[in-house]
DNA sequence: GAATTCATGTAAGATGTTACATGATTAG
DNA sequence: CTAATCATGTAACATCTTACATGAATTC
């Protein structure tokens, strides 16, 4: 049930947004770690308020509801944040991928590895790029959003690598598999191409 | 559309693989990428089967199906693995709670991480041992699980290091919102406790 | 006054979790 | 003969995605 504790976190630090606020700041920023649709938004704003969570402090031009976070929902978020072990994702298509890189051509295999080491490189530069374009502040949500950029970073970083390195072990295990004969053991007269 | 494809791969690779097989294998392999329970693994195997992307080769005893992939199972996975471009997961329930660690006392926030690196510090100890314990084949499951393997050891690591900077950041954060007098200028006779 | 932004909501369907249910075969 | 393992399935419920639907207020 983390959304739930999303929303209402947000409320808690965003007091008196709408759910059109919040909806924003999943998209610029809580999103990148816990993605919400505006259908699933509205939806569970609806449910923390039947359970008294939440509640409508103010209605305002357009039917715009200005949420407040109740003591009860205080309470159930810190709840969460303090006594919760968090659950780790292990969801990664990526990964589940190079599961079955075996199945395809050792060409594929590369066009793929080096697909995902530029995008990585892209998205570190977007990173950059977007850190920079911030104008953060001393609020919470700015502080910690700050260092939830820095993880992003060194993610993007880590896995760069890792595929570089990767793209590199499956190319030599082909080579052995291709060519399994040991360097210095050619027939004399069979040269190797562009050597 | 991701778990029909795990399947559909795990198949391939496992030519007469049974669904209790398969859930073996998503156990201790492939759910560390792309868990599944046991009941979305037999509902999958249907959907499967009624798509004609895979058959049953065999029966066998206890009603056990052993299952075989088509020429057009074969295609579908291919296509999946070199045309559609894998996306990211972005749910991370703990760094989720990063953003809302405002809202708790330092002392909550410290243990909190704190928390973390030992998990992680676990976890990596957790992956030599599992590392060495299997006897590594040279089948594809075997040659891409170890590059995964690794892949788990930088991921945690990466992690370990980041709490571990993170706790650092915010505690002197806290430092300069709480004392926020600079070093050299407390007045004489005022000693900070425990120094 | 036309386009954009603000603002909320519902419905259908896919995906995933928890729990229940059953029974055959093998190992000790 | 008892326990463990092998083996498959269904039902209820929670979560998430896609698409539809509507309209007020603001900006140009």
């Amino acid at each position: 049930m983390s959304l739930r504790h999303a929303v209402l976190g947000l409320i808690a630090e965003m007091d008196g947004a709408s759910g059109y606020d919040l909806l924003k700041m999943f998209e610029i920023s809580l999103g990148n770690v816990w993605p919400a649709r505006q259908s699933q938004l509205y939806g569970e704003l609806g449910k923390l308020s039947d359970a008294g969570l939440i509640e409508v402090a103010d209605e305002g031009p357009r039917g715009r509801k200005a949420y407040r976070i109740t003591d009860s929902g205080r309470a159930e978020l810190r709840h969460w944040l303090v006594d919760v072990p968090p659950k780790g994702n292990r969801k990664d298509e990526t990964l589940l991928r190079v599961f079955f890189l075996g199945l395809v051509e050792p060409e594929e295999v590369q066009r793929f590895m080096r697909g995902q080491v530029a995008g990585l490189g892209r998205y570190l530069d977007e990173l950059g790029t977007l850190e920079k374009g911030i104008d953060w502040g001393e609020d919470d949500l700015s502080v910690y959003g700050r260092l939830v950029i820095e993880y992003g970073k060194r993610y993007a970083a880590m896995r760069r690598d890792w595929f570089e390195w990767a793209a590199h072990e499956i190319d030599s295990l082909d080579d052995r598999a291709h060519r399994p004969k040991r360097p210095g053991q050619e027939q004399p007269g069979e040269e190797r191409p562009g050597g």
